[in-house]
RNA sequence: GACCCCUUCGUCUAGCGGUCCAGGACAACGGCCUCUCACGCCGUAAACACGGGUUCGAGUCCCGUAGGGGUCGCCA
């Protein structure tokens, strides 16, 4: 049997954090399986789903790489075939009309809790002649449940977990203008499209139960259910776009980047032993169901920034440099020249090693393009400010005037010639020149700075603040 | 309130009765390296919620207690 697979997020919002790792077990499990991995797209509810978010969702899972197995099925177009279901489920008796009110089901609600029960409806029109259905009342449907033994779920993640059938009510298939509920949807549709393994979030428990019950009315294999926890929020409570958490798309405008987002959620609540840094190839081989935990974990950045600057470091210049170019044309809100493109490009192995995000990365090639983009900073002033500092960078100017080789090496063995001439060590040197070329206290080697500015700049900026003296 | 689930360092976790005076990672702190910042390396501090059992032996099994979470819609 192939392994099915489903990420059915409803378009009310953006791909949230918890929906991300939703889809990703689903995506490596069906990948681990051999299996497929579909999606759907629960938009009965036409008033609270919108385009946008369905644009939104689809952009997020194709950011993280998480696009379904062929096109993702609409539930909205599958209204006829909901209906008919609920119409066989009549037919056979298994399911009946119910005429009760809203304020009658709200009545039964309080009292239902007064008695501590779990049920909410009391089966009023259960076994009620229909022919005392009252006139003019739109009727929901609702299927008949079992009212004595139990439900057992042996899932995946939580293991065996059973419900006493007299807590489990008779819940709507069919809402009173004739479109149906998600409970009765999700199952017609995960049967129609041969949904083996439902993986989703622990908040559907509950629903299980009660879905397991529509199955076996319909005499359709169920599929195996996989409940995993869900992430909580560093209060430790449910984390969720309902309750402001934030989208895919709010930790891509932040610089990271989805492999790392994925590793990360794959760490949220899944182990293998001790391996920390998991790419997707490897996560492929590796998942499985069994090593899910059962308690909820904590969305704490720490770790995802620590990833990050990981896979930051791995991506190859290459691959890279699009993405890094970009954010630097952002950060300088405006277009770069052919000469800082070059130098920001050479820029990057340098930069990269010391960013933990996309912007870091756009911040530490700032200075390739604009001598100082934010002005010194005060480290740096207090550095061109120092003792000997003046003397350092006369001394840069005369150096560098006349040499021949200007690489690495080259400019490397004239500072620290200039060093041991001035009877100083290299940092008395270094740091004040590392402050006037790069406006900071802190940059990739001196150096690797001098050499990919070139002669011409690096002598520009050394004299924007070491101004040689006036000659007449 | 009812039902269901959960509980190992600050955080994510390893641990599937003895090999655990509990291991790793991130964060923190100290040090080394060093032209700065990172990286890297070395080190320090840091946890089995509590109480009963079962067992020769429990972080690991059972039962309670406490705490946390989830669900109780003609929302999904």
């Amino acid at each position: 049997m192939t392994v099915v697979t489903r990420f059915a997020p409803s378009p009310t919002g953006f791909l949230h954090i918890g929906g991300a790792r939703t889809a990703l077990f689903n995506w490596l499990y069906a990948r681990r399986m051999g299996g497929k991995y579909l999606l759907r797209i629960e938009d009965t509810d036409r008033a609270r789903s919108t385009g946008e978010a369905v644009a939104a969702i689809l952009d997020g899972l194709d950011w993280l790489g998480l696009s379904g197995d062929g096109e993702p099925v609409f539930q909205h177009t599958r209204l006829d075939r909901h209906a008919e279901v609920a119409r066989t489920l009549l037919a056979e008796g298994k399911a009946y009309r119910c005429y009760c009110s809203p304020e009658a089901l709200r009545e039964m609600r309080e009292r239902a809790r007064v008695l501590g029960r779990t049920a909410l409806y009391d089966n009023t029109w259960r076994d009620r002649d229909p022919a005392e259905a009252p006139a003019g009342v739109d009727p929901v449907v609702r299927l008949k449940t079992p009212l004595d033994g139990e439900t057992v779920i042996e899932d995946l993640v939580q293991g065996r977990v059973a419900v006493r059938n007299a807590d489990i009510d008779d819940f709507v298939l069919l809402r009173a203008d004739g479109t149906p509920t998600y409970m009765h949807s999700v199952v017609v549709d995960d049967h129609d499209m041969g949904v083996t393994h439902v993986i989703r979030g622990d908040d559907h428990l509950n629903n299980a139960f009660r879905q397991a019950q529509l199955f076996r009315a319909m005499g359709w294999a169920e599929p195996r259910f996989a409940h995993i926890p869900l992430i909580h929020g560093p209060d430790g409570a449910k984390l969720s776009k309902r309750h402001g958490a934030l989208g895919v798309e709010a930790y891509r405008e932040m610089g990271y980047l989805p492999e790392a987002l994925c590793n990360h959620l794959l760490r949220l609540g899944w182990s293998h032993g001790d391996d920390e840094v998991i790419d997707r190839g490897r996560a492929a081989e590796w998942f499985g169901l069994e090593a899910v935990g059962r308690a909820p974990a904590r969305f704490d950045t720490g770790r995802l920034d620590s990833l990050n600057a990981h896979y930051i470091r791995e991506a190859g210049d290459g691959r890279l440099a699009d993405t890094a170019l970009d954010w630097l044309r952002r950060r300088l809100a405006r277009e770069l020249t052919p000469a800082e493109e070059e130098r920001a490009r050479r820029g990057i192995a340098g930069a990269k090693a010391r960013a933990r995000t996309l912007a870091d990365l756009a911040d530490g090639l700032a200075f390739y393009a604009d001598g100082q983009p934010d002005g010194y900073t005060p480290k740096a002033a207090k550095l061109l400010r120092a003792d000997g500092a003046r003397a350092a960078l006369e001394g840069v100017l005369e150096a560098a005037g006349g040499l021949d080789d200007w690489t690495e090496a080259g400019v490397e063995a004239a500072v620290r010639a200039l060093a041991e001439r001035l009877g100083v060590k290299l940092g008395a040197v270094a740091q004040p020149l590392r402050a006037a070329l790069t406006g900071s206290h802190a940059s990739p080697g001196i150096f690797e700075v001098m050499a990919i500015l070139g002669r011409e700049e690096t002598l520009a900026r050394v004299k924007a603040v070491c101004p040689p003296p006036a000659s007449d």
